[in-house]
DNA sequence: TATCCTTTGAAGATT
DNA sequence: AATCTTCAAAGGATA
């Protein structure tokens, strides 16, 4: 049914204009993420500080020669919005526009031209921002209000209800349950996560939508039609995220929950691949 | 009930 | 070093 619903969907965007600008943008930027990172033996600078800078540290040389690959999960459809370049002697480098939705969506909801980017005055205050997670006043250990940072996820009664026969486990069992008893701590949000969780409501009353995966694709659309600027502000709020979670785990690291997620069935993901390639041919 | 879907970005893992 | 993989959020759909 799933399936189906993103086939006849994917049918539909068939006969979709692709979005303004599309296939003909002059010159494609590297992202804000990759033009973000500085070079090796280069301080790295936020992009708050990089635009704010009154020397901005130029980008890297070769970062417009970088591919911008889409995830996996999308259908490539690179025959359809992509911009293929290069030189002589060159690879050729691709900067793909944003994929085109699975999901039919409205043209107010999904298409660029319909969210100019804001035009912030120069030196403007960036708004204030009120994610939970940055309102972390209280949530240091050891408060005596604390608030359980967002980040905190408790353990599940379920792994507590198989601990009763603890007398019988081995040490290493035992072991294994004081780890998985751990609250999880979460990974900080990135710079668009903060966009999503921020934006989610209003994109929502819009389009009168539930379903995240649709949602998600228009703000997908959504953060590319954004500024520079717009975009900084979101990179400063997750560096900040960032340098906070830190500070309140010192010695977490994301390898913790690495591979505690289930694997998606790599079998799944090639057939449903496949699948989609039948329709592009 | 667990996992998938879908997005981008950060970071760990692998080649 | 470059590339691949996982996980952050969200909630309806699906197995």
């Amino acid at each position: 049914m799933y399936k189906e619903t993103v086939y006849s969907a994917f049918n539909l965007l068939m006969h979709y204009p692709p979005p303004s600008g599309a296939g003909q943008h002059p010159q494609p930027q590297p992202p804000l993420h990759k033009a973000n990172q500085a070079p090796h033996g280069v301080p790295q600078l936020s992009l708050y500080e990089h635009f704010n800078s009154p020397h901005p540290t130029p980008a890297p040389a070769d970062i417009s020669q970088k591919q911008v690959h889409r995830p996996l999960q999308t259908p490539d459809l690179s025959g359809f919005y992509s911009l293929t370049s290069g030189s002589m002697g060159q690879l050729p480098h691709t900067v793909s526009w944003p994929s085109p939705p699975l999901y039919p969506l409205s043209p107010s909801c999904g298409y660029r031209q319909h969210f100019p980017a804001p035009t912030a005055a120069p030196g403007a205050p960036y708004p204030r921002f009120t994610h939970p997670s940055l309102m972390l006043g209280s949530s240091v250990p050891g408060h005596p209000a604390a608030i359980p940072h967002p980040a905190i996820v408790p353990p599940s009664g379920k792994q507590e209800l198989q601990s009763f026969d603890r007398n019988l486990k081995t040490q290493a069992e035992s072991k294994a349950e004081k780890e998985a008893k751990k609250p999880t701590i979460k990974k900080p949000l990135n710079a668009f996560m903060l966009y999503m969780k921020e934006m989610r409501a209003k994109v929502i009353a819009e389009c009168t939508l539930k379903e995240s995966a649709a949602i998600n694709q228009i703000l997908g659309r959504r953060w590319h039609a954004l500024s520079r600027e717009e975009q900084a502000k979101y990179y400063e709020l997750a560096r900040k995220e960032r340098q906070l979670h830190m500070q309140l785990y010192p010695g977490w690291s994301a390898r913790d929950n690495y591979g505690k997620k289930k694997r998606r069935s790599r079998e799944k993901h090639q057939e449903s691949t496949t699948d989609n390639s039948l329709h592009y041919s």
